[in-house]
DNA sequence: CGCTTGTATAAGCTATTGCTGATATGGTAG
DNA sequence: CTACCATATCAGCAATAGCTTATACAAGCG
């Protein structure tokens, strides 16, 4: 919904401050969060692009001592990258294989191209 | 730099267990998780929002009251935000207006199409 | 000039986050 | 079966984030 009827008028001839604002979505918003806050964490980050390198699906014993942290950490960070819908990932055997969704592939190619555009 | 090398592709040996590690830009990476964790919180999303909105510019005075936190809490939002590159600032008269920048614009873009591409 | 308004900064407190280590689960091999 | 490997989950702790209040700075106006 928007609201707008903003009151800001009533300051006067030559001193409205700014535009009245427009309402936020409140579920688009939840969903962004839940993807940025995912990436927005140095060992995911690094999960996200290892695993986006690798096109074949990468397996969590792998990244483990790419990134340094214990395997605890590493099955949390891919479990909530999972939960942020940023991976996929398939059981093979004993290991399980994670990859990209169109989600990260899309972000991650946002980002570079933006890095690249003004520096 | 993109490493490959890839051999693994047959598990059926059942021994690799996946790809070998290709190293992470840390310089991108820095970059790119000072714009997401910019971004990834509540309040800061919902101002980037606003100002995404208003093409006009934005001044502290009206975000204020449509974050529903202090004024302080807004000014620190905004600083944050403006470190990471998502707005620019000027000062005209005795307020200040925030606008988006291109980066923002991007990845809000980006975020939006993908909610509506697989839902 | 000093008051008022708009914004920024400082200090401090709490909630959340992200890690570690220990333990549980599930699949595979001997 | 038991032992073992890869991964997931639990519990607890240390670090950080984000807010609030109080205060400082800057500009317009009486």
């Amino acid at each position: 919904m928007v609201e707008d009827a903003i009151t800001d008028g009533a300051t006067g001839g030559a001193e409205t401050c700014c535009t009245p604002p427009g309402d936020v979505d409140s579920d688009a918003m939840a969903t962004d969060l839940q993807v940025l806050t995912a990436m927005g964490n140095d060992t995911r980050y690094e999960l996200l692009r290892r695993i986006s390198n690798a096109d074949d699906g990468v397996c969590v014993c792998d990244l483990e001592a790419a990134v340094g942290v214990s395997q605890s950490a590493v099955s949390q960070a891919l479990s909530r990258l999972y939960a942020a819908g940023l991976v996929t990932r398939r059981k093979e055997g004993s290991w399980r294989y994670y990859e990209p969704t169109e989600t990260t592939a899309a972000l991650l190619e946002t980002l570079d191209d933006l890095r690249g555009a003004h520096e």
